[in-house]
DNA sequence: TTGAAAGCGTTACCAT
DNA sequence: ATGGTAACGCTTTCAA
């Protein structure tokens, strides 16, 4: 592996000089420049970046913290995330936490170790101290930190209202609701929009409400436990896509017809919710862009450009298919 | 963010006492060691990873080259792959080549500009060249790059016999083929698996195998071209999972009933597989063993121990379910 | 048992 | 316009 000196001993110059035509920084005769490019090309050299990252204590890497790749949700957002990075010339490196704090905090100390330029999380146990004294850029995806921090969510709350009120709409008399994490702010927000819509219905109590965690498992049990005490719910909005085809399993189970004995509506957007049958009616999020959003925000954030804004929250879409 | 020099200064010994109890490595007083961990945890000092990466000519990163992490396929495996390399101690940057010979080339350069003590690949347009060239260790996974690279790959063979006389099992008297990617191993195995069963059947004709790349969209249009051709088909051997919920998806629109007048099978087992309805019967692989393996042969190389297999083809096993 | 210093490959400042 | 050199934070060799 050629270094700068070799590349300057090729040219007849000092390694200097080889760094100005490198960075395009400072004056080099046009004859020099010349020089140094041709060896440049002759040796193959490419600059040695971890050498540069202890000079400028930056990597030109972001880190990107998610709780599970493997939920759909995240792939996509990884996906988005990784694309728009390498774009604007940076690596991501990918960290899955879990959940947990812990993991996160290693993570994060991991991070810092490496001087990466930012890093994108997606936590609920992370505090606006913490990330504070982080002294990194850190923009805070899908669920809110603290008002402060640069984040990019949705719009939870008036998702919602959508897909509560579309059920009324198709006739639906008894709609539960299949609640994500507790404490995930989210998950708190989509389960507020529902309450707006129902709260003041004859029918509605509490137990209309059954808890999840954002995955299949906790949503195939919490259904069962919702047919257990309303066995006339006829429409169910589940706080994300992966709990509502949970939903459908049970609902198939339990020879209930979807659509026509309960109608079903989940909530991301994600693919897998075109391709399996029924196709799944949702709100759907723009999942590639709250990802490229994020990342261009960070990103203005690290080469410190003038942050017009630093919140956004991105609009939903409800869209129907065939589970309603 | 306090350096070795600080710890140094506030123990009241050299930098380089500081760097043998860091390391633990060569001769430290007992004192001594007790008074630098003191000004360690009192600093909270956390060595700067960029520097000795700079020193060691390695960076404790692994890259990892997948086509497309949105393929659940590829998706199970990164788990994997960032699971265990954390474990091991080794943080993991994420490339999709999305296929693309120039992506490929461009990451494997930046990788190794980023001193990443090896690579796990999969790839179907790297040369065995290319990748001696790099000097770094690299595994090759889900397809083969060149028999002398350490690769960890699956039964495809095997696996597709077995679907196939699955389905004749099943009572198909007319069993096509939907083919993965032209020119990847992984897809020739598969396939030449099929024909292994059934090109000495008196029905079968070229055309009874279509193209696909291994996504949904291809595998859509595949399946319908074959329904144009051969009507009569009632199994179809999907060369992946992805692949095999597309031609379900098909066989819907067109009023086939799976399993009762057309039965499906595909290849890899992802989770997708059971989410859906019916329920996909498929060839298993083990992904996040896959992605396992890799990485511990990855990292026994990369430690330059002892390997006494770099060579691994794991087995796959056919689990009915309700798509035949 | 400990310390001084060279070196890893860059960049940027100060001379010339 | 160009070169010398300190510095980034660490590890390792050599000496003491």
């Amino acid at each position: 592996m050629a270094s700068i000196k070799d590349v300057a001993g090729l040219a007849g110059v000092s390694v200097a000089t080889v760094s100005r035509v490198l960075n395009d920084k400072g004056y080099v005769g046009q004859s020099t420049r010349e020089n140094v490019e041709q060896a440049i090309k002759q040796l193959n050299y490419k600059p040695n970046e971890v050498a540069r990252s202890l000079f400028k204590k930056k990597s030109n890497t972001i880190g990107l913290i998610v709780p599970d790749i493997m939920n759909p949700f995240f792939t996509e957002l990884a996906r988005s995330v990784e694309d728009t990075a390498t774009n604007l010339g940076y690596n991501v490196i990918l960290c899955n936490s879990d959940g947990d704090s812990e993991k996160e905090q290693s993570y994060l100390e991991v991070l810092r170790q490496n001087y990466v330029n930012g890093i994108i999380v997606s936590s609920n146990t992370l505090t606006a101290n913490q990330v504070e004294e982080l002294n990194i850029p850190v923009v805070s995806i899908d669920r809110e930190i603290s008002k402060g921090l640069p984040t990019i969510v949705v719009e939870n709350h008036k998702g919602a209202v959508l897909a509560t009120q579309f059920l009324q709409s198709k006739g639906c008399t008894k709609i539960a609701h299949i609640r994500g994490t507790d404490g995930v702010v989210n998950a708190e927000e989509r389960c507020s929009g529902y309450l707006e819509v129902v709260s003041n219905e004859p029918w509605f109590s509490d137990s209309c409400i059954v808890n999840g965690n954002f995955d299949m498992q906790s949503s195939i049990e919490a259904t069962k436990e919702l047919f257990m005490n309303h066995p006339d719910v006829d429409g169910i909005f589940a706080a994300n896509d992966i709990m509502a085809i949970g939903a459908i399993k049970v609902a198939h189970q339990l020879g209930k017809k979807v659509p026509e004995q309960i109608k079903i509506v989940g909530f991301d957007g994600i693919t897998l919710s075109t391709v399996m049958t029924p196709e799944l009616t949702t709100i759907v999020q723009p999942i590639y862009e709250l990802g490229e959003k994020a990342t261009i925000v960070l990103v203005n954030q690290m080469e410190q450009q003038p942050l017009e804004k630093t919140y956004y929250r991105l609009d939903v879409e409800l869209i129907e298919r065939n589970s309603t």
